[in-house]
DNA sequence: GTTGAAAGTGTTCCCTC
DNA sequence: GAGGGAACACTTTCAAC
């Protein structure tokens, strides 16, 4: 499960553009169309590419407002924090949840219509929560950068 | 430019999967094939679509560790704030980068291949950021979850 | 929104290196 | 092992209705 260039090629493509044509695809990596389909295939098959999603736009959508929650439960026991998790996964507003190290154990990213739709979110859903002992949000004024691609 | 719940019927099927074929997409929503391929084209052209791409398994490409940094710059003056902008947005290794209220003036969230790399990417970029005045690392030990589809 | 026909595409086969 | 070319089926695309 070794990359070359030429797949590496082939995946810095589909990141930028994940509907270009793999006739296209092929031409950009100096590749015969079915040499570049099996690639592809196998890049598919190993996993490397997990999948194709469309990207909406945030503002056009209503949902402009992004905000990180900082969490820290009340304790680490592994009832209570899959009782948290699974708690979590269930909010459409949360976009991301990772446990962190340091201070807090979770930040949550959350996307909202705007402030008064983030007290929604927080009555119906993040005060809901089980086991929380603290709970900090940041609002974000504006994303400087933002890409769903990956170094290569 | 409203969405009726076909257009959203549409979006939601395309957040899951960008490479459907329209012919699918179609079924699924109960339209013909053109009718469909017309309405995306519409979102497309409209802007809420804003693009398709490959997403990648950032532990088979070798960057499982994920890193958010809060940095505090020396002022808040204009000038002061486009230079640091414009250092991150070159830096590969950020995928994110926000613009916060409250404590912390940015959060940047930063793929890295382990503490070393990010120790690398430290020494290498964000050492070097201009108007600094502090910086703080908080590893994430595991990604709870992760979606890139906007609520609808 | 629907139908239908033309152009383009993905996919598989077999052949070559 | 991996790449190239050609054939087929399927899709997208764009008329006209």
């Amino acid at each position: 499960m070794t990359l070359d260039e030429i797949d590496r090629r082939i995946l810095r493509a589909l990141q930028r553009d994940g509907r270009m044509s793999n006739a296209d695809l092929s031409e950009v990596v100096h590749l015969s169309p079915s040499a570049c389909h099996r690639r592809v295939q196998r890049l598919e098959k190993d996993g490397l590419i997990d999948s194709y999603v469309a990207l909406l736009d945030p503002r056009k959508l209503g949902v402009p407002t992004i905000v990180f929650v900082e969490i820290t439960l009340q304790g680490q026991a592994d009832d209570l924090l899959d009782a948290f998790e699974k708690s979590v996964a269930r909010i459409p507003d949360v976009l991301e949840c990772h446990l962190m190290a340091g201070t807090a154990d979770y930040l949550l990213k959350i996307v909202a219509e705007d402030t008064e739709d983030f007290a929604r979110i927080h009555r119906q859903h993040l005060s809901r929560l089980p086991g929380v002992a603290q709970m900090q949000s940041s609002f974000a004024l504006r994303t400087v950068c933002k890409t769903t691609a990956l170094p290569l």
